[in-house]
DNA sequence: TGTTGTGAATCTCTTCACAGCT
DNA sequence: AGCTGTGAAGAGATTCACAACA
């Protein structure tokens, strides 16, 4: 007798690839709904993700939107099925440890772009770095991540810290029940199999850049 | 009469996710150095790497070093192999475009880390921002793009501006003789086939993140 | 006619499992 | 005994190609 609440519909399960361009794709389409145009075909919308035709129908599948033959998609219809698919209804808060230049680039992205998902806390060991309000996020002392977590509850957790602190600082927000962690510092972080963690890793973004820059010099040179 | 240099040696083409992964065991192998550790099995780097023994073989197979049957991997031969493999022997030098807060970021993780790929000049139209030295990288105005790219024969970009100004910066760039971008705007650029394109999508991470943490919620309330 | 939705085929990446070496 | 290197199997992601539809 499973009973299936009406989120957990029975969809396969989605790869993070798809759930990558969904994200790409929503942010694509809200820059069209300000230039007003209100229809798309998989096909455009490829175009400009740099995908296939193909690919964009599969990623929407996911979400269980369908568009009209010969018609395409709705884009406002769209936008609100990958928002009701991608983000949680309650909402989500995220707290950000480390307020550098990457926690503040990082603090400047998010502020006030999503209703659902948006940084509600900082947090850095430097007094001079705390008690004050960047990109309208708040300011704390590290030693009151768990309290400010648990408060706001908070399920998210961004580590802008240099290497050597950030498996402590991983250790901090798991025991304050974050369950999911995006990560830049170069390291690989030991958390329970239960936290999500995302490497966001730019020292091996820039090698990747670097070989396949390499590879392009020498093809041309044949 | 295929003159094959031994570089293009007839190795299989190895993959964008293999070379993410070489970066980052050449890290965790430079840890280990540092910490006069100067063996180690592919279990044990697994380990460390969040992979299997198994990948970490193949990967390593890929740039065509061996190990010894039970005595695991020299790690300083390792790290030279991967090196041999990764870094364009000539060293690769890099400009970054958009001395905000991200483009600091990124100089300093940066400076002075590997010899054969640093970031050789830094830009932006602010003029307030240039003309001087930051983490030891000259900054210069966006006029001067082409002169120094060229002078200093450079072939990496980054771009860290608005994504607004992020199609125009790549443009200069790719004109300016570049074969590699690392594009941290949240919009996908158009460039010649020949230029290698690697996007960080710091939006796209953190929703991801959210997505997968707010699926072990759902998945711990069962 | 020109599009979507999708089963099936294909391609790519990862893991298995074991021969061969030390 | 215990590791590496690798062919072969398996899983997973992408693309093909076409029926169904407006």
């Amino acid at each position: 007798m499973d009973n299936v609440s009406p989120e957990d519909k029975q969809r396969p399960p989605v790869s993070e690839r798809t759930i990558g361009r969904l994200s790409l794709y929503r942010r694509l389409l809200y820059n069209l709904l300000s230039q007003n145009v209100d229809r798309i075909y998989s096909h455009d919308l490829a175009l400009m993700a740099g995908r296939t035709a193909a690919q964009v129908r599969r990623d929407i599948m996911a979400v269980g939107y369908s568009g009209s033959p010969n018609r395409g998609y709705d884009i406002h219809e769209l936008v609100v099925s990958i928002g009701l698919f991608l983000d949680n209804p309650a909402g989500m808060g995220a707290a950000l440890v480390g307020i550098g230049n990457l926690g503040r680039a990082v603090l400047d992205f998010f502020s006030g772009r999503r209703p659902k998902l948006s940084i509600v806390a900082a947090f850095d060991v430097d007094p001079k770095k705390t008690l004050r309000i960047i990109s309208e996020c708040p300011c704390y002392h590290l030693d009151l991540l768990r309290n400010v977590v648990q408060d706001k509850n908070i399920r998210i957790g961004i580590i802008t810290v240099p290497a050597h602190a950030a498996q402590s600082v991983a250790q901090k927000m798991v025991e304050s029940g974050i369950c999911g962690i995006l990560n830049f510092a170069p390291i690989p972080l030991r958390v329970p199999r239960n936290v999500y963690v995302e490497d966001n890793d730019i020292t091996m973004s820039l090698e990747k850049v670097a070989f396949f820059a390499g590879k392009n010099i020498s093809e041309a040179a044949k």
